[in-house]
DNA sequence: TTTATTAAAGTTTTT
DNA sequence: CTTTAATAAA
């Protein structure tokens, strides 16, 4: 076996631990078993890990890191990409305990926030500003609505047409998708909506005016991120040589779910000969909607010749008959690496249940009865159950049952903490006060005034926009005095005056930005207090949430980290990441199978298996590829569970809009070996 | 002309 | 539940 030997960087040895706490070395050999540890010490160079699910493919990650820690790699040489911030933080947590103290100065996160990083390095290069605003999913769409709106494209086409023009959503969901998989725009729009050239022309007006007032107001959206790192490193070779130099090893996570353009990053980054090693499972790609390619991972050997491939199929998650079931499930898929990934558990208690309930009602009451079964009276815990759906709607009978029940839960989904309309309000002073042109932030502040409405503020931001213009992206010396030069109608001339006072404390003697935590109790304390108690009457709640969003706002030092932060951070991580508490609550998880990915559970229910559900309409609709898909998804549902495994579905659906009321089974259930499945039939 | 209020309808998946 | 469309009011 050849010895990885990497000599440390200068600049590297500057702030790197003194003289690292003596490394307890680390087994590997007994650790992992062979197949891990082939791959964890595979020689520099391409390397392609297809890890089956629960076989192990965080603690190949995380032990790869150590293993270039152990032998001599500095921390600062390693780049580690993964799909959440969740699993960059665990899988760094993680070698932490096998390395304690050596991970400092490792590059660890999702594309998007390596990409900030490196945007914010080297703003002006890129055109930008270093307090560049990144626009969530929302502000980029209302941003979208404006330029619609305003440019009367739609207006003209319907008129033309006689066809309603399609809302903002749509419109981004095409241009979205035509960058994440760099397909001409005219492609995407002609398969995915319409022939028309003249809808063909309209949408592209409306993506260039987008883009003009994306740059206007200083801000990107989250493709843009990407696309903007790779226009900086093909203007900056010198950029991108830096970068080349100081990422000597890097790691991909979650590969098969990397779309055209991540992966020209990774190339990017790489070089020529650079030291690659990416880590997935085609059988779990679940995300070709958002331009996620699996070709990536499955042509990686063709791409690279050089590239050693290993193979991880021991799963030492699921029982035998779980895992019998999953890879019964996925065989029907044409498109896919066979492996038959083989299970270290013994035999199960519980074979997998498949019910077929009387109504959706039935179904929730089943999944609560059950679960407090299951707790009450095997003592399982209620944080090792789960509840995985295709779409978060499904959930809802089960979380109206499981309140009736006294069942503890939580959503991962809808409420994101950060999405939410009062920390968005809040957020939005912040945003203005780091970037003045930031019109998202700005209209949401003048809409809080009382009297104004989407009128007025359009009319406030161009008196603004004329004012800012001069100050090019300093501070005004006194907001209050700027701002009282602008006129307001006399229903908000009151607020207006008292904004400009608050904001007039963000400042301090040195005409710089104060601390994010000083600024936060300014606004709290001079306007959204107030505002908050007359607007909403569960102010309560909403005060306890705004109180949260500070306590997360104390750990950074500037305002710009903060936000960017806040911006990248999304969904259950968000939660998470704020509270602590919330998540070590005693509570079981309903989830969607999406954000379910990575985990595991001891029992897990999968719920609405029937046709137009799972696979959902849509899917059915555009047949061939679409289903595979959704059968990758059921694959990845099946494989979520350790002990037990529900699978059930209702016979009818009452409310349905179609008038349908018999639901079909799923199509999936139908490959299911019956032999490896205990039916339950439910009585009444 | 613009804002506030009320009624209605429609919901995939997310950085 | 959330977003949007229609209507009333200022």
């Amino acid at each position: 076996m050849s010895r990885l030997y990497t000599l440390r960087k200068q600049a590297a040895s500057a702030d790197a631990p003194p003289a690292a706490a003596p490394a307890q070395a680390i087994d590997f050999r007994a650790e992992l078993n062979d197949q891990q540890y082939a791959a964890v010490t595979s020689r520099p160079g391409q390397a392609l890990v297809l890890a089956g699910a629960g076989s192990g493919k965080t603690r190949t990650l995380t032990y790869r890191v150590a293993w270039l820690l152990a032998n001599a790699v500095s921390p600062q040489n390693i780049l580690l990409l993964t799909f959440t911030n969740k699993a960059a933080r665990e899988m760094l947590e993680r070698v932490d305990q096998l390395l304690p103290g050596q991970t400092g100065g490792l590059w660890s996160g999702t594309f998007h926030s390596i990409c900030n990083r490196i945007l914010r390095n080297h703003a002006s290069l890129a055109g930008l500003n270093r307090g560049f605003t990144i626009l969530d999913a929302e502000d980029a769409k209302s941003l979208m609505t404006k330029v619609i709106k305003d440019s009367g494209i739609a207006k003209e086409v319907e008129n033309r047409t006689g066809e309603k023009f399609p809302r903002a959503p749509v419109i981004m969901g095409l241009l979205s998708y035509a960058t994440n998989t760099k397909k001409p725009l005219e492609d995407v729009v002609r398969e995915q909506f319409s022939p028309d050239p003249d809808f063909l022309d309209a949408v592209e007006r409306l993506a260039a005016l987008y883009d003009r007032k994306k740059r206007a107001a200083n801000s990107l959206d989250f493709d843009d991120m990407l696309t903007r790192t790779l226009e900086l490193f093909a203007d900056h070779p010198q950029v991108l040589a830096e970068y080349q130099f100081q990422f000597q090893f890097i790691l991909v996570d979650e590969y098969q779910d990397t779309n055209p353009v991540q992966s020209d990053l990774i190339n990017a980054l790489a070089g020529q000969h650079g030291n690659v090693m990416v880590v997935g499972d085609d059988a779990q790609s679940i995300y070709s909607w958002r331009g996620a390619d699996f070709r990536n991972i499955i042509s990686f050997p063709e791409r690279f010749p050089q590239a050693q491939v290993y193979k991880i199929e021991t799963n030492y998650r699921s029982t035998p008959e779980i895992l019998h079931l999953a890879n019964e499930a996925i065989k029907p898929n044409e498109k896919q690496f066979r492996k038959t990934l083989r299970a270290d558990r013994g035999p199960a208690r519980q074979k997998p249940v498949l019910a077929a309930l009387y109504s959706p009602q039935e179904q929730a009451l089943f999944v609560a009865q059950r679960m407090r079964e299951l707790n009450e009276e095997e003592g399982i815990p209620y944080t090792e159950m789960a509840v995985l759906y295709r779409a978060h709607f499904h959930s809802m009978d089960v979380q109206l049952q499981l309140t009736q029940d006294g069942v503890p839960f939580m959503v991962t989904s809808g409420l994101k903490f950060f999405e939410t309309a009062h920390i968005k309000d809040f957020s939005a002073f912040l945003k203005l006060a780091v970037n003045l042109r930031d019109e998202a932030a700005f209209d949401r502040i003048v809409r809080m005034l009382p009297g104004v409405g989407a009128g007025t503020a359009s009319k406030i931001w161009a008196l603004w926009l004329s004012r800012t213009a001069a100050l090019g992206d300093a501070l005004p010396k006194s907001f209050s005095d700027f701002m009282g030069r602008i006129k307001v109608p006399a229903r908000a001339e009151k607020d207006w005056q008292q904004l400009g006072w608050t904001m007039d404390e963000f400042v301090d003697e040195t005409g710089s930005l104060r601390s994010p935590v000083a600024i936060m109790t300014s606004v709290w304390e001079g306007v959204y207090d107030a505002w908050l108690k007359s607007e909403h009457e569960n102010y309560e709640s909403r005060r306890q949430d705004v109180e949260q969003f500070m306590r997360f706002g104390e750990r950074f030092e500037s305002l710009h980290d903060m936000l960017s932060e806040l911006s990248l951070l999304s969904g259950p991580e968000a939660a998470e990441d704020v509270s602590r508490d919330r998540s070590n609550a005693e509570s079981v998880c309903l989830s969607s199978i999406h954000q379910a990915k990575g985990l595991e559970w001891r029992v897990v229910f999968v719920i609405w298996l029937t046709d137009s559900m799972f696979p959902n309409m849509r899917a059915i609709e555009s047949g061939g590829e679409g289903i595979e898909e959704e059968r990758r998804l059921f694959y990845v549902a099946l494989t979520r569970a350790r002990d037990e495994l529900y699978l059930l579905y209702p016979r009818m659906w009452p409310k349905s809009y179609t008038g349908e009321m018999w639901q079909t089974p799923s199509r999936f259930l139908e490959t299911l070996p019956r032999e490896s499945m205990d039916e339950w039939r439910i009585g009444r």
